[in-house]
DNA sequence: CGCAACTAGTTTTAGATCAAACGATCATCA
DNA sequence: TGATGATCGTTTGATCTAAAACTAGTTGCG
């Protein structure tokens, strides 16, 4: 490895991003995987700021929407994170009048949930919002979009 | 949508988890690619109980490795983090003795980086580990990895 | 020169997440 | 029936992250 002798001549036109070596980093799917999903964290929260569009918010929104009366357990599993962080959601999902949570008589450890009219409205309104987002990242996977999602999801069924 | 009648047969195999309808978040590229970063960060970490390795800290050594002299703050953009996380990361490393700074004399704002002798015995033994849970995800996505790590990049890019 | 605007790195604050421990409820089986 | 073990949801503690405020240093320009 050449010591990169760094190309301070004072009048290179300051090269703003000196382009960086990604190393071994760049072969790894996992480290790409990272930065993808950041970078589409990052750009959805941007346009999120608008509206009260929270990823985890509109995730277990749209879950509740397709599987009425599903519990928080399996809806924790669903949306692929620990069922001690689906709590809070809840709290404030319930708390905005969003959502109902309704005791399963059958096993009364478990609750019901469900979207209140409110929140079908703000879903509606939430999905356009997303909606906007994934289509950009449709335009840039182009006609990708079925092979990736496969290699994800793949991902996703063989980790656990 | 049908009032997804539970069959709750009592003579039904427990179906350990019932199926879940993702809706319209099953089309959704951002979703998928949350659901696999975190799949494989978390079977990343079950690996990584064994030698003390947390992600952040293999990225950032194994950036310092193929740029040696880099600044935090080219290191936070390349490893696509804010800068403010790469603080304690960096205390830690140098308290470990992995890593070394030095003040620029060019701009005594800066710091160049670089791994010490133990830095890089340190990084080789990481790397195995590593490269074993890359390949798990290579022989995952088999000979699609190139396609999908230039869907992955082109995203990055496009988002910024 | 000297002031204003900018940049590098740190600290502080707030939010999200997982893992482990806990109380309430249920299932199993002698 | 009654005790043991499992499961659901919550709480607590620890870690990781981003954003904003701050300090120290630099650059530009009158």
């Amino acid at each position: 490895m050449s010591a990169t002798t760094k190309s301070r001549g004072s009048e290179v036109a300051r090269p703003k991003t000196q382009p960086v070596t990604l190393g071994q980093l760049d072969n790894y799917i996992a480290f790409h995987l990272r930065l993808a999903q950041n970078a589409s964290f990052n750009a959805f929260k941007r346009k999120a700021g608008e509206a009260d569009l929270r990823p985890g918010r509109f995730a277990v929104m749209a879950i509740i929407e397709g599987n009425p009366g599903i519990t928080p357990l399996a809806l924790s599993r669903a949306s692929g994170r620990d069922k001690s962080t689906i709590t809070p959601v809840l709290r404030g999902l319930e708390r905005d009048g969003l959502i109902a949570r309704s005791r399963i008589e059958a096993d009364r450890r478990s609750h019901a949930l469900f979207l209140t009219p409110a929140g079908e409205a703000m879903l509606q309104t939430l999905t356009e919002a997303a909606a906007e987002h994934d289509r950009e990242l449709d335009a840039i996977v182009g006609d990708k979009k079925h092979e990736l999602i496969a290699l994800l999801r793949r991902i996703v069924a063989t980790l656990d």
